[in-house]
DNA sequence: CCCCAGGTGAATA
DNA sequence: TATTCACATGGG
């Protein structure tokens, strides 16, 4: 027990052999935990604190073992092979060219279902803080040589607590939804396998009647805790850069259907199989890819 | 005072 | 089926 805590603990490194930028990969938002400290990033998956930080093409870390880091970072996945698949006109090769080395990391699939379900109609900074305060107030604590930390509630914690502590941590009207879904989660006991099982489609619907979870959550959490690449979640952002870039993905006037599965759909055939990591790609160059006006289309004056 | 933020669900026509 | 609206909270 005590060698496996020492084992734990002993600085690790790890030699990269493919494109990997860990400030993109933990600094693009699909992530709330990690935060940047003396020269580090430190952050916690699961029950384990991590602390890591890049030097050129080495990974050194704490916390966790290769094999761990490997797979939270997707580092053996071909990383090019990914990129050049959907690398078709000059605005997503400025997005891929400006944010090389980013990799959509594998998350925990609760956590990942709970952060999205909170992060709606939210600034990120304010979902960061109100995943901080869930954590601090209903997680289990972990301790490290770098500190105190706390795991994210799991779904008994959750649906167990007090709704005057969800109140607390400013979850806002979302409470009821994520008390809601995570009893179902913690009830059901195998709703990651079953999700995991099912394809893209049917897992998403399985997902969508999650209380609180929609749509464009639901994409979120296929894409990053479930490695289904094709999803494509059009948040006001990425509406706002599809409308801008690729405005034939909202089709000629008056077409049928809603405009986030027109877009969705759009880049699923545009981008191809991994038109999720190109939403990546384009959400992390949002501020570069919208440089003069954040507003979309302001109201006609008068 | 306003509008907006990695939206969702319910009500309405 | 497609609009419309309320929903808490914080920041600009």
């Amino acid at each position: 027990m005590v060698k496996g805590m020492v084992r734990r603990w002993r600085p690790l490194r790890l030699e990269l052999d493919g494109p990997f930028d860990l400030d993109l990969t933990l600094g693009c938002g699909q992530v709330f935990r990690w935060e940047q400290r003396d020269g580090y990033w430190e952050g916690v998956v699961g029950d384990r604190a991590i602390r890591v930080r890049q030097k050129e093409s080495e990974l050194l870390f704490e916390g966790a073992d290769e094999e761990f880091i490997r797979h939270y970072f997707q580092l053996d996945l071909d990383l090019d092979r990914i990129t050049s698949g959907f690398d078709r006109d000059e605005k997503i090769h400025a997005a891929i060219e400006r944010c090389r080395g980013l990799r959509l990391v594998c998350q925990p699939a609760w956590e990942c279902t709970a952060s999205y379900l909170c992060a709606t109609y939210s600034s990120i900074p304010l979902i960061r803080r109100r995943i901080r305060m869930l954590s601090c107030a209903l997680g289990r604590e972990i301790s490290s040589p770098f500190g105190t930390f706390y795991s994210f509630p799991a779904p008994a914690e959750l649906s167990s607590s007090d709704p005057l502590t969800l109140k607390e941590c400013r979850t806002g009207y979302r409470a009821g939804y994520l008390r809601a879904t995570a009893e179902i989660w913690g009830n059901d006991g195998r709703m990651e396998e079953r999700i995991s099982g099912l394809p893209t489609r049917e897992a998403r619907k399985v997902l969508m009647e999650l209380p609180g979870v929609g749509r464009k959550a639901a994409d979120c959490i296929l894409l990053f805790a479930f490695q289904r690449f094709e999803s494509f979640p059009v948040d006001v952002w990425i509406g706002r850069i599809m409308r801008r870039h690729y405005p034939e993905a909202l089709g000629e006037k008056g077409e049928k259907g809603d405009a986030y599965e027109r877009i969705a759909g759009f880049a699923r055939e545009y981008f191809g199989p991994h038109a999720g990591y190109a939403q990546e790609y384009l959400y992390a160059s949002r501020a570069t890819c919208l440089p003069p006006s954040p507003r979309d289309m302001p109201p006609a004056p008068g």
